[in-house]
DNA sequence: GACAACATGTAACCAGTTACATGATTCT
DNA sequence: AGAATCATGTAACTGGTTACATGTTGTC
């Protein structure tokens, strides 16, 4: 069987720990969106494929509360092809970012409504450090305590680590921006002659 | 009609300076690709649509090589869509990024291979960086040579601005990530229970 | 005459989203 | 009883890629 790089990616999520659809699509919103983000609606399908090509085994675990779940884990096959691709050199990151396509029409725009732009902008952006500077705060303190707890793997804390530099990244040329614009005349100043 | 981003990415592209469907394919390629990626195959469709809806008025340009081309220019409605669009906000960017759903996975691998790893994502985006700031230069030279070239406008500026900043905070990570890496024993060490 | 660069397009396919649909358990 | 959360799934659609297809002009 062919695998895409959703199939990837839910591998290397259950690879970390067993996990259910419902875990992997909470995961990913919580921590991959910097990376890789995928609905429900296209987790659930590709678990169902991966596990019919012998690469996941699941368990049903009656969970504590809601209805009962299906716990996947790596079968020795689903490690090894997971091992193999990650060894593989891989393209660039591909972005959308609608945001930037607004910044290249600017010139459209006033003073005041580029600054409230970028405020905006980066809000956003800084909202998401914040988050993640809490997650990552909260894994040193519970590798601190003590090592009764699964010791901080290297995977997880580098992909974490680059979504700090990103949003960072972006908050800095935010503010740099913010203070080129804000050193314009308030109203846009037509070519002189 | 209704728009998608694509759509827009165009106009904006058109708006900037009037362009044909391989200029905008190859502005894309070299100047977009942290922002926006789109294949020709999909843009020749969106264009003739955008033609379709009154967006977009093109004229038949017997280039000075090849065939003629089909230069397209905004029309006052297509500027108005613009600008009405460019002034609502937005989300997050969306990013996949294959390099960092296997880092997500260096735990399978050995401290060397890591090591591989991280040098070549170092050296893409490094090679990106170095590009992009050489683009920035030779817009800084030609807008210092004279005012008989186009004044810099302001969101192409920002968003090359933008492509460096991403790029150099990439290349930062490796670094202190290859630093932490190369900090480890050679083998990696089982957990001494 | 072959090849590279310029230039535009179509068709088949793939991967993903939005919206729809369902069901269990717990809390109020 | 109703809402919130946990949990899994399908169907219709959209947006994109890869591969195919074509034609011109200039260079070796």
């Amino acid at each position: 069987m062919k695998l895409n790089s959703l199939h990837y990616v839910l591998l290397a999520g259950i690879e970390q720990e067993p996990r259910s659809g419902y875990d992997l699509t909470q995961w990913l919103a919580r921590l991959g969106q910097h990376y890789w983000a995928a609905e429900h609606s296209s987790i659930y399908p590709a678990l169902q494929s991966l596990e019919a090509a012998g690469l996941l085994l699941s368990s049903e675990e009656s969970g504590l509360r809601g209805r009962p779940r299906k716990l996947y884990r790596l079968s020795s096959q689903g490690r090894e092809r997971l091992k193999c691709w990650v060894n593989e050199p891989s393209g660039l990151p591909e972005t959308r970012d609608e945001q930037l396509v607004k910044v290249l029409c600017f010139d459209l725009l006033s003073r005041d409504e580029i600054v409230g732009h970028l405020e905006r902008i980066r809000a956003q952006h800084a909202a998401k450090l914040v988050y993640y500077e809490g997650v990552m705060e909260r894994r040193n303190e519970s590798a601190a305590a003590g090592a009764n707890v699964t010791p901080e793997r290297l995977g997880p804390a580098l992909t974490l680590r680059r979504g700090i530099l990103a949003a960072r990244s972006y908050v800095d040329w935010c503010d740099e921006s913010l203070a080129l614009v804000r050193g314009f005349p308030s109203q846009p100043v037509d070519a002189a002659g």
